[in-house]
DNA sequence: TTGTAGGCGTTATCAG
DNA sequence: CTGATAACGCCTACAA
């Protein structure tokens, strides 16, 4: 006869002969908890949340003041094991710290947050290794999607993107021939307006200045545009690349140094500049060194940041969207996550959010 | 003899007369597949990813290769759930669009990185009803820890703080008498500096510029520093707020119209602005009202964003370190984790990581 | 509209 | 060093 494993000596609580410790737990109210004291069963609760139209007027209410009262939180965690939809996407960043990056983050998150998706960040600074890590810590979390801001990624980041079985989305720049989602503008497309705007206007020496980082392989892209713009335009493509050292601005002001030396005669009548900040360090350095933009040479910039319009000359630049492609973005990934409940991968497509000329004074060529 | 309640059918496996649908599974492969192709148990894969010293030799080479052929990756929600701790920390900016906060982001994403805790992101543009959302939405998530930047909750916000009891962090201000735990500086102080460094060259009639935004309320705090500056000084207190339309750039320059419309003798001999940007405006718009900085009028900023010290005249300003912040609310956090794993909530501290004044020649005072 | 049974993938506990 | 067992908190499938 087995012995009966209940209650051996009454007088003595502590003599349960193996009661395991209790774990750690996670909540301390759980959804037994608040179905026990509304006096219903727990699948109830869920319901309560998940769909209230299938719970009566009465319960709704019932269970309403319990959780007032209790101040329970239904365990995120527990709820995406159970259900076997992580409702995370992680989304790769290469540089969370400037704002048009901040912005594309603030769409998508904007986006995700309104269907209950929760955005997963995370910052390489342009490291394709440090994004291969981002990838493999994602994947744990059963990402809904992927959001990737390069198209150059590592062989086995390639393939952990297939591997996760999960929609992947390239996001900011767009170019043909990826096997992703993408969303953005061909970088290209702008060197190639900007190239043409001062063509347009007559110039022939044109110039494109960016910094040596290899990093940002999307000013990169917008030189290449520009260089084919030029030798379309039978034109010499004439792409200087500053030093090391320096800052954006720094950078910018370089340039100019650079140009005031030049004889007068063959030096460049327009410069693109990889961005903005770059154009902003230009125009500020220029009276210092007795040059008078655009008279002396006309410049442009690429991302319209705030201060382009407050400068003298203010200055030309194109202008991107990057909280509407967030946006876009997020609404991709949810499309994509309402078609594909499972089955067939849905083929990549290209969602241009364009670009936009804005130009302003700093762009007029002076003969 | 009542029946065994265990193993309901063992001889025919395909005689159940009712198999439920397979659920939605989140993972492909499982710790327990991983297990059964390297002919070991699934806690010892377990162990594999968590205590590798208590894996011999031998069966850490052979679940390498398993892992690597399969693409097992650990699921973050089952084992968040199974081992009772969220491991995710839940943080509420105000601004996610600023480089300053993008920049404390990152500082606190590095560091809880290298720890394994995931950061969750909201952002709120100043709202605290947002800001209560996303509290509660966080609390699901079991954080570890929550971190918010601002001082001004809302009751219910204050109320759902507490109960998570979970350590929370106030971060970017710091002000007493708080009953939680505070990383950055005290905003009152840089109005104070500020206005004392102009003080200190003798000006008289300083003035503070701000937009009307109610909402950010640190730039009060740096209002109310300077206004106190000035009374003990026994000077008057002059502050002046924009109209509601303009950007920061714009309503910089509108401030320096307003000076240049005032009689020479009794205007502002030094202007504080709220932030950089705002004195960036007022800079770039000085020449062109026959106004030479800073002969006829000192000026500051606050947030030593890139373009102060390339503007003409080069901008004094405060520099926070906003990264530096970021990082150390997260040693904060991961000390309060390690320090309290139950009981006694540590009494909140104050964590200063101080701003410094950055003399450029804006401020110089010209008699 | 409500409830029962059981599993989601992992780790804590206890035992070899 | 390795393994069996039982949670963790919720939700899907199915039944009433």
């Amino acid at each position: 006869m087995p012995v009966p494993p209940k209650k051996p000596l009454p007088a003595s609580p502590a003599e349960e002969p193996r009661v395991r410790a209790p774990r750690r737990k996670l909540a301390t109210h759980t959804i037994h908890d608040v179905a026990a004291l509304a006096g219903v069963s727990s699948i109830t609760v869920s319901r309560y949340f998940n769909a209230p139209d299938k719970v009566s007027q009465a319960v709704r209410e019932r269970l309403r003041e319990v959780i007032a009262a209790t101040g329970y939180v239904p365990s995120q965690v527990a709820g995406r094991l159970a259900s076997g939809q992580g409702r995370v996407v992680g989304a790769v960043m290469q540089n969370t710290a400037s704002t048009t990056f901040a912005d594309l983050v603030r769409g998508m998150n904007d986006g995700f947050d309104a269907a209950g998706l929760q955005l997963l960040l995370a910052n390489t600074d342009y490291s394709q290794q440090l994004e291969e890590r981002a990838v493999r810590a994602f994947a744990g979390w059963h990402p809904s999607a992927l959001i990737v801001t390069r198209d150059d990624h590592t062989p086995d980041t390639e393939a952990l993107l297939r591997a996760v079985r999960v929609p992947v989305v390239e996001t900011w720049g767009v170019v043909p021939g990826r096997p992703f989602h993408q969303v953005g503008f061909p970088h290209e497309q702008v060197g190639v307006e900007l190239a043409r705007h001062f063509i347009a206007q007559g110039a022939r020496r044109i110039r494109f200045a960016m910094r040596p980082v290899a990093q940002d392989f999307r000013a990169q892209q917008r030189s290449m545009g520009y260089a084919s713009a030029m030798r379309e335009a039978g034109l010499k493509v004439d792409i200087v690349t500053t030093t090391e050292a320096a800052d954006e601005f720094e950078a910018g002001a370089e340039v100019m140094h650079r140009l005031q030396q030049e004889p007068k005669r063959t030096r460049a009548q327009a410069i693109v500049f990889a961005n903005d900040s770059m154009a902003a360090g230009a125009i500020l350095q220029a009276p210092s060194l007795g040059l008078e933009l655009p008279r002396d040479c006309a410049v442009s910039g690429f991302g319209d940041a705030p201060i382009a319009a407050r400068l003298h000359p203010a200055l030309t630049t194109m202008r991107p969207a990057p909280y509407e492609i967030g946006m876009k973005a997020a609404r991709v990934v949810l499309e994509l996550m309402a078609q594909a409940p499972q089955g067939k991968p849905a083929p990549p497509q290209l969602h241009v959010v364009p670009c936009r000329l804005v130009v302003r004074d700093s762009s007029r060529i002076v003969r």
